[in-house]
Order: C-alpha cells, then sequence, then structure tokens
RNA sequence: GGCGGCGUAGCCGAGUGGCUCAGGCAGAGGUCUGCAAAACCUUUUACGGCGGUUCGAUUCCGCCCGCCGCCUCCA
C-alpha cells in the first residue's frame, strides 16, 4: 500500500509499526459551531480511508478529537450567557449527528480535550524540563521553536521565511514570534485547570500532541487532518512531541484538500460556508459522498448545487439497478439494498482486484468509483440479458466495495398507505391503456411525475418509484 | 515576498511519453415502448499559451497567462 505522506512530499510505501495494525489520530472539530461542507469532506475522506483499510485486513485503532476548549468556545458561552462547558456538548451533539447522517463511522476513541488536562501538563512540564518552553512574564508557557531542529519539516518551510510573516499580539512575551502557547494563564471567568504555573487552561496543539500519545502510541502510525491544519497546527504538534525525548510523533502524515464554495474556501471564522446541515436538507447523503469519492482526497473540491444534482443523478441510477436486479433474481428489493451481502456469492474477481489496486495507490477513490459504475452496468447488462447466473458475484462485489464507499442509497421507508394509493391509481391507468385510452394514461404519468413519482411500464405491469430530486 | 497545488472534451473529474478506452452528469442517434421511462449500444474539434528535450509530449523541462491554498484562527 502506498499513501502520499505530506513531509516526505510524494507517494511512499506504507510500513506499519506492529505488521497487520495501524494506529490513526485524526483533528477532529473545534465545538462552537455547526460543522460545514468542509468539515464534512475531510470527515468522508478519513472515513473512505478507514473503512477501507479495516476492509483490507488491517486492524484499525481510528482516533478523533473533540477540542473542547478553546477561545471561540469561551468566546461563544459569553455571548449566549451559558457555560463555556454547556457550548462544547450542544455542538459536540451537533457534530455526531451530521457524521452520522454521513455515514461516517464514528472513531474507536473520541476524546475530549478537557478530559486530558493531565496529560497535557505532563507534557508541558517535560519540555519546560528539557528547556523547549519558558514561562513568559505573562504567566504563559511558551514552546521555543528555535529549540527544535525540525522545526518546519512539516510544512516545508524555514524558521526564517516564517518569522517574516508571523505576527505578535501586545502582551504575548515571546522571545521568538513564532513561539507559540503550550499553557495558557487563566484569565478572570474562564475554565481552569490548576498547574505547576498556576490555574490556566491549554494551547490548541497541545492537546492533539497529549491524546494522540494516549491512545495511539508514542510513536503512532498516521496522523491526518485538514490541509490548513499543517501550518502551524500540525508542525507545531510535531514540535512539542518530539523535542523533549527525540522519538518521531506520527510516521505518516495525510492532509485532505480544501472545500470551496463559488471560488473560495469555505471557512467558519468568516461565515463563508454550506453547513451540513443545510447541504443534508437539500442533498442525500449518497450524493455528497460520491461526490466526495468522485475527487481524490488531496484535491481542492469546487462545490456547487449543480455539482451534487449530477452526483444525485448518478446515485439514482445505483438505486435502480439494485432493484432491477433484486426483481431479476427474485429478491426483495429493500432487503438488497439494506443488505447486499444477502446475495451469497464471491465477488467478482476482476472488479475487486482493480477496486483494491485503486485503493491501494494513495486511496484512490475516483477509480474505485469507476469499479463501482462498471459493475453497476455489467449488472444492468445482464438483467438485460436475463443472464441472471452472473449476478450474485457483481452484486457481491458492489456491496464489497460500497462498505468502503457507501454511496448505495437505503431503502425509501414504506409507506403501505401510499402503496395502498399507487395500487389503486396504476390499477385505472392501466384500465385507460386497455381501452387505448393514452391521453388519460399519459396524463396520470405527468401528475406522478410532478409529484415526483416516476411510472415505469414493462411486460409484468406499470412499477413506480419516488425519485431524488 | 516565501512554500505548495491546479488549469483535460458541454459540465465535473481520473490518468498516461507512443498502444481501444477512466468514470459520472448532460446532449445526440439507435434498440425496446402505444408514447415514454429505465436499461443497453453508438456518439460529441480533450488535454491554458509559447518554447525546449525526444523518433514521438496532454504526459518530462523552462518561461508566460489564469485560478486556488498555506504563511494569522481555520477541516
Amino acid at each position: 500500500m502506498r499513501l502520499y505522506d505530506t513531509p516526505a512530499r510524494g507517494v511512499v510505501e506504507f510500513e506499519p509499526l506492529r505488521p497487520g495494525h495501524i494506529s490513526m489520530y485524526v483533528c477532529g472539530p473545534t465545538v462552537y459551531a455547526p460543522p460545514h461542507l468542509g468539515h464534512g469532506r475531510m470527515a468522508i475522506s478519513f472515513d473512505l480511508i478507514r473503512r477501507y483499510l479495516v476492509f483490507a485486513g488491517w486492524d484499525v485503532k481510528f482516533v478523533s478529537n473533540y477540542t473542547d476548549v478553546d477561545d471561540k468556545i469561551i468566546a461563544r458561552a459569553r455571548d449566549e450567557g451559558v457555560s463555556a462547558d454547556a457550548v462544547a456538548r450542544k455542538y459536540e451533539a451537533v457534530w455526531d449527528d451530521a457524521m452520522r447522517r454521513l455515514r461516517v463511522m464514528p472513531p474507536d476513541v473520541a476524546p475530549r480535550a478537557t478530559d486530558h488536562v493531565g496529560a497535557m501538563v505532563a507534557l508541558v512540564e517535560s519540555l519546560v524540563e528539557s528547556g523547549n518552553a519558558y514561562v513568559s512574564t505573562s504567566g504563559d508557557v511558551l514552546f521555543s521553536v528555535r529549540s527544535f531542529d525540525g522545526y518546519g519539516k512539516l510544512s516545508h518551510q524555514s524558521i526564517e521565511d516564517l518569522d517574516a510573516g508571523a505576527r505578535v499580539e501586545p502582551g504575548e512575551h515571546k522571545r521568538d514570534p513564532l513561539d507559540f502557547a503550550l499553557w495558557k494563564a487563566a484569565k478572570e471567568g474562564e475554565p481552569s485547570w490548576p498547574s505547576p504555573w498556576g490555574p490556566g487552561r491549554p494551547g490548541w496543539h497541545i492537546e492533539c500532541s497529549a491524546m494522540a500519545a494516549t491512545y495511539c502510541g508514542h510513536p503512532f502510525d498516521i496522523h491526518g487532518g485538514g490541509s490548513d491544519l499543517i501550518f502551524p497546527h500540525h508542525e507545531n504538534e510535531i514540535a512539542q512531541s518530539e523535542a523533549a525525548d527525540g522519538v518521531v510523533f506520527a510516521r505518516y502524515w495525510l492532509h485532505t484538500g480544501m472545500v470551496n464554495l463559488e471560488g473560495a474556501k469555505m471557512s467558519k471564522s468568516t461565515g463563508h460556508f454550506l453547513s451540513i446541515e443545510d447541504a443534508l436538507a437539500r442533498y442525500s447523503p449518497e450524493a455528497i459522498r460520491l461526490l466526495v469519492a468522485q475527487t481524490h482526497y488531496r484535491n481542492q473540491l469546487d462545490f456547487s448545487p449543480a455539482l451534487v444534482a449530477d452526483s444525485e443523478a448518478a446515485v439514482d441510477r445505483i438505486a435502480t439497478m439494485c432493484e432491477r436486479a433484486a426483481e431479476a433474481l427474485g429478491l426483495d428489493a429493500a432487503t438488497l439494498r439494506a443488505a447486499p451481502a444477502i446475495v451469497a456469492a464471491e465477488p467478482e474477481a476482476g472488479a475487486m482486484a482493480a477496486f483494491q489496486a485503486a485503493m491501494d495507490d494513495d486511496f484512490h477513490t475516483p477509480a474505485a468509483t469507476a469499479v463501482l459504475f462498471d459493475l453497476v452496468k455489467r449488472a444492468n447488462a445482464a438483467v438485460d440479458r436475463d443472464e441472471t447466473a452472473e449476478l450474485p458475484a457483481l452484486l457481491a462485489a458492489i456491496a464489497a466495495v460500497d462498505s468502503v464507499l457507501q454511496v448505495v442509497p437505503p431503502p425509501a421507508r414504506g409507506d403501505t398507505a401510499l402503496a395502498d394509493v399507487m395500487e389503486l391509481v396504476l390499477e385505472l391507468r392501466q384500465r385507460a391503456r386497455e381501452e387505448k385510452d393514452y391521453a388519460t394514461a399519459d396524463r396520470i404519468r405527468d401528475r406522478l411525475a410532478e409529484a415526483g413519482i416516476s411510472v415505469e411500464d414493462s411486460p409484468e405491469g406499470a412499477k413506480w418509484r419516488r425519485r431524488r430530486r
């Protein structure tokens, strides 16, 4: 298996720390606002990667945190007149719900920063002892970037280059403009924890260093996140994790591309974004996942309604195929879509080989979707030719590929009242057709289409189904 | 200014030094149908510009143009 490693600036062969095992840490959300499609893309991208690793037989430990103590959370709490903890818990739930709806698997461990302050304090202490950190006159504990030789190795910047663009806020008392806070002294009314340097709270970067080491080990295999976290967040994680003991922090770094909306990056801070909730009100989770999978995870994704509409049509096509195949095999369509593995058959070997080859090459999901659509086309062709013998192997392969992609839509919830009404309507329409009253038959079909129900005539009688938009 | 990415057919989006091709969506024609739909088959001046390397470049190199990201909180 090969993957693109950010510090190596290229695709490298993956070698696990322990054979058969992969420990993975992906930076989770700061829970102060609803997540947007940028977060969704990042989460779906890593979900695709994780599901594939599991599919490929790795024993994966997937850890993703909640940053639940932060300036923005505190500011939000102040604005709303509630506690910081209340804000964090609220948006944690919003995040979980969004992830569930996007069919993103929950992490094996989802640690909260506030539950790991002790480990952070211990890490800061060791950095102070090793001379990599100092207590500033303002009472903060700062990391001295010049004390760490490798600073800049992830983002490929020299300290000099970075220095030129660095800003210093008044009152920070930094020895170097690039030095960053490991521990912030408590201000009036802020959440705080006891420490050797007085009450305070952890800096942003230290939590990930502490939690990743706690749950994934030191070192661990793969660290992931959005590409906008490369600097300074991940660069700083490396510095503070490696400076004290010289042990490598994460062995491979994976970064996902940004999502653009109308030509500019989505960003919570600028208000230029489409929330996951709003997106899901208009588009199906499967269409959003397909859109994400059809673009390589490292590339920028330019989001637009027209784009999801395309994906929606493609997802619809997969759903239609499932129904046709189920009928051809005499299976219940809903059961087939809910549990495609019902067709107990060996997945078609050629497709599986193509799928694995694609995913082993830096998680090439665009090629994997091509494999899926090739299977859909072959399954449809088999139904057309009435060659159902090869169908189970094709469906098993589709199920296998979809165990990673998760783009086959689940069956619509059964609405028996609608089904009864439709039975009557189609019966009346059939009577009109038999009487060659095609005007009436077509009018019924057209009106149903307007109501979002398509009607298809076939030798076995008319079939109907609800259309996605 | 420093670091990095991208520019591929109507749209989105993979990929490759020459060989038949990614894939999806849309459009056109065909099969099927009372007409449709679905499905299948066929199909639509493709590789930003200018040079260079090469027997041969969309693919490698250089320059230019355009777009985007990071360098500050950010998925």
